[in-house]
DNA sequence: CGGTTACCCTGGATGC
DNA sequence: TGCATCCAGGGTAACC
């Protein structure tokens, strides 16, 4: 779930907290969030180190240690998050820092377990494995660039945009959103958006995660929340997403919850009278399964 | 190689 | 009430 707006809202909390302090200790206590490294070597390389810098990476949550030591990526991916204060659910925590001079560590609780801890002992094969697996920041891309990424490929425009190497930080929520925005339809080949489209897309993807991040992202359920505990505000503002039924707040259609070809098994809402459906996908040709899509 | 699907996980919601 | 099934949705491996 966290995307993004989450991901910034997350080191923003742990900002304050982390930089400048010393790590005293990292427990382990789930091994299975490992990746590419031993609890022993993460342990090891951290104990004593200071967090120099606390950033984000498209969805990726990075601390980067005083010299020699490396650095930590977390990836929250679905259900992973920080808590400053005592979890609600202590059997969720996976992984504690313990920090010198503070009376609470700080929990790294994740219920499903998707998330994903790896220690690189050098910044610069972090940044190549980033590299090999993103694109630009989704708040730092520039237009041209997203016009060219979006020229090259086959596919619908939403799992072009929720693709991390074509652009780094949308997910499922937001760019259902930011496609409203845009009055893009999600089908729409991504190819064949004129100049104007892409533009409204490349407006609508700053648009929509800077008013998120200032919400403090989306919760919902039992999912993400700030690293206070809190919940974040956007979707009690926003225009698609949980909203099956309810008016458009554009135009008073109801909203749909459907999907997409490209990325069934993830659910689309869309509003169809601002969000017109390409010919390929209107009408009776775009079924699949007996069931409509558009 | 680009695009698509299966699977990883758990718990809350829904269905029978 | 109890049990089975569905669903969420980021990411990667495997597949076509």
């Amino acid at each position: 779930m966290p995307e993004l707006p989450e991901v910034e809202t997350m080191v923003r909390g742990l900002r304050p907290v982390l930089e400048g302090s010393r790590l005293a200790a990292v427990r382990v206590l789930d091994a299975r969030l490992l990746s590419g490294c031993s609890a022993d070597s993460l342990a090891a390389a951290v104990a004593g180190a200071v967090v120099e810098q606390v950033c984000r990476r498209g969805k990726w949550v990075v601390l980067i240690l005083s010299a020699g030591a490396g650095l930590i990526v977390i990836q929250p991916r679905m259900t992973g998050g920080f808590w400053l204060t005592p979890p609600p659910r202590p059997d969720h925590v996976r992984l504690i820092f313990e920090l010198r001079g503070r009376r609470h560590p700080i929990w790294f609780c994740d219920t499903r377990r998707l998330g994903r801890v790896t220690w690189f002992p050098d910044p610069s094969a972090a940044e190549r494995a980033f590299a090999r697996s993103h694109g630009p920041d989704a708040l730092q891309i520039g237009l041209d660039d997203l016009a060219a990424r979006l020229a090259r490929t086959t596919r619908a425009i939403k799992p072009a945009l929720m693709d991390q190497k074509v652009l780094a930080g949308i997910g499922n929520i937001y760019a259902d959103e930011i496609l409203f925005e845009a009055q893009i339809h999600p089908s729409r080949p991504a190819a064949t958006l004129r100049p104007t489209q892409i533009a409204a897309i490349h407006r609508a993807i700053s648009a929509v995660l800077w008013r998120a991040i200032a919400a403090e992202g989306s919760s919902f359920d039992a999912g993400y929340r700030t690293v206070l505990g809190l919940e974040g505000g956007f979707l009690a503002s926003n225009n698609l997403y949980g909203r099956e039924g309810q008016p458009c707040r554009r135009c008073g259609l109801a909203i749909r919850k459907t999907r997409i070809p490209g990325l069934i098994g993830r659910p689309t809402y869309v509003c169809t009278r601002c969000q017109r459906p390409p010919r390929s996908v209107s009408g009776r040709s775009g079924r699949i399964g007996g069931v409509a899509l558009d």
